[in-house]
DNA sequence: CAATGGAATGACATGGTTGTCATTTATCGC
DNA sequence: GCGATAAATGACAACCATGTCATTCCATTG
């Protein structure tokens, strides 16, 4: 009848509405807006033109009771215990959700924020409590999230859609996205040494994390590759966070030799052993150079500039998002379907706080 | 009947299992689990013991189609051009999020996550997408994105439910919170004085921002309380970024005299005017005391380590959602209903970036 | 003791969509 | 031109909760 345009009462179409003007049944609306096949191509045409004069926005939770499939993902990340801060960085967790959001808004998906319990058993219940509730059909699991033991592959075994995010352990059936982290490291060492180092501890991150075995590969290979002998008292298992890239860069520091750089588990990290070896009274980076990981925004902000690695976060978890949308609708065309595994490339940044090492010359 | 425990294939009870279970009408066990009246004590237990044995979750999707209202809050923050970070600094915003989830975890909200473009208009339209879709009950209006000019009356006009976090403006009818910002700001100032600091320079935030105008009253005020005279020269437009701390404070630092002390508009800024003074040559905090606001992350982590405001940014977020789930549900009893309108304190936190000033004696 | 009214409960419709299956219409081979 | 097959469409139930309204059951009251 009229084809009048409504543009404010908007909130009250639904599908009878649309199929009553189009003049067919409620059905045929619907085939063709879930693009099913069986219908002509001219009352294809006439729902679709119909659809939109009306401004109809189909009803999610009417469409999820019918149908048991759910249009909104759930990011997860591990709960902080009160008042604590979250283990990640936040900014390395905000990139991730930065990512995540931009394909839930280009392919409309709702995203929720989850937050599970550090047991692998009440994280998982958590999980399924939301999908039980029918409240979330896929989770994009993120670090340190992902290294709960077991996590992955319980998820599996309770068939819970899910895409990790830099997951330590690959024993799962998942889709997974990581950085290229073994070759980022053994870049960054490549680049110490070519600048004179030769004394360079490795901080590495918390013994579940990915980048643990990755890096200290990269590590070794650079040094193997400029014939320096691999000295296992320069590594070390600090963790990510800034007090431990202190402690540690102390620790360090009061050896005899002293290292002439320090490869820090993370950006925040870095800033720690900065701040250890201002307290030291050194002066960087003549005194030592200093790399980070992740290139957060505190990388530009300490003194000096952390050189440090990019890794590209919101592509990281644009991906991810991608295989879990793929693994949640099969039939879903949305053009490119990423891979079940995928590996992206790093970039370098460098910045002040690396040079030549000014005491002593490069002596194994 | 049969009243065993129903674990593992639980991913099907229905409110009719639980009436059955109970020998009671289906409208009854709703009457019971929604809490209304006309309900014998009796039936009122026998229901609850049978729900919690069947392990029974509300379909919240049913729920919300027979009872239009959403169980489902969103988190709205501005949309990152593509490629660039959000306005607000990560750590900022990600405390809210802690606030706000902590909240909805307890009530059993869902949290989702919503990033609305920068023009009012278009801003509104997406999520009043959200509402007529039913995805979300509520909205959650963090900043920046609540000093979009005229959003939250606009928003009162379209009918859609809000509670603002620290809005620049209050020409709103919803709830909001706010921490006393005049007040930090003036106590921090009077830190300064009292160290012996007599040209003291402030950096406000975005004009837009509610702080720009509380903190320069707070800062006039303590000015006044010590009998020093204000110069609206010390004062600048400089926004929250790092690099406009930095920038601002090179042009303060030219000039001829020097301020001895800068207050910068949070912690990034701060950092900002930090890595600024190095870049100068400067002996922080000999030559220059600088102070932040917020009292993120980053505040301990440059050298030296900031004197900042800590803001509870968990408690705003999680007093801002109470607000909104009060507004949306004025009949739920959740304990304590606060008020439309709450102001936080704030808390000095001293580090080492501020001293007594190194040159100069104290002279106005 | 019948009338009254409120407490307690249930039958059934409703919300907007999708799934199942039946029905109508067009297409094809011979 | 006829039946066989496939394409196109629609009627109706199902999904799971809540809202409306009718009904039953008691305790009071006059």
């Amino acid at each position: 009848m009229s084809n009048t345009l409504q543009i404010s009462p908007a909130s009250a179409i639904t599908i009878h509405d649309v199929a009553r003007v189009a003049g067919v049944s409620i059905k045929t609306v619907s085939r063709v807006l879930r693009d099913e096949p069986y219908v002509a191509d001219a009352t294809r045409a006439t729902v679709h033109r119909v659809a939109q004069q009306l401004g109809y926005v189909p009803h999610p939770s009417a469409r999820n009771l019918a149908s048991s499939v759910s249009n909104v993902i759930a990011l997860v990340t591990l709960a902080a215990a009160r008042g604590t801060h979250s283990q990640a960085g936040h900014e390395y967790l905000m990139g991730l959700q930065m990512g995540v959001l931009s394909v839930c808004q280009a392919l409309d998906f709702g995203l929720m924020l989850v937050a599970i319990p550090r047991q692998t058993e009440a994280a998982i219940q958590e999980m399924q409590h939301r999908v039980k509730a029918r409240q979330v059909g896929g989770f994009i699991i993120a670090p340190p999230a992902c290294d709960l033991p077991c996590l992955l592959s319980t998820m599996d075994a309770a068939g819970l859609r899910y895409a990790a995010i830099s997951p330590s352990s690959l024993e799962c059936s998942g889709p997974w996205v990581a950085a290229n982290e073994s070759d980022a490291v053994r870049r960054l060492t490549l680049h110490l040494v070519d600048a004179g180092h030769r004394r360079i501890a490795l901080l590495l991150g918390d013994p579940g994390s990915r980048g643990a075995v990755e890096r200290l590969a990269g590590y070794r290979d650079a040094l193997t590759e400029r014939g320096i002998a691999y000295q296992p008292a320069w590594v070390e298992q600090a963790g990510f966070a800034f007090d431990r890239g202190r402690e540690a860069a102390h620790r360090l520091l009061k050896r005899t030799p002293q290292p002439t750089a320090i490869l820090a588990a993370n950006d925040d990290c870095a800033a720690g052993v900065i701040a250890a070896a201002h307290e030291r009274g050194m002066t960087l980076p003549d005194d030592l150079s200093v790399t980070g990981y992740d290139d957060v925004d505190l990388a530009r902000k300490v003194w000096p500039g952390l050189t440090t690695v990019r890794q590209p976060l919101e592509e990281l978890a644009a991906v991810a998002t991608r295989q879990l949308i793929a693994l949640m609708q099969p039939n879903r065309r949305t053009g490119d379907t990423p891979p079940m595994h995928v590996t992206l490339q790093t970039d370098l940044v460098l910045r002040g706080s690396v040079s030549a090492p000014a005491s002593g010359l490069p002596q194994a």
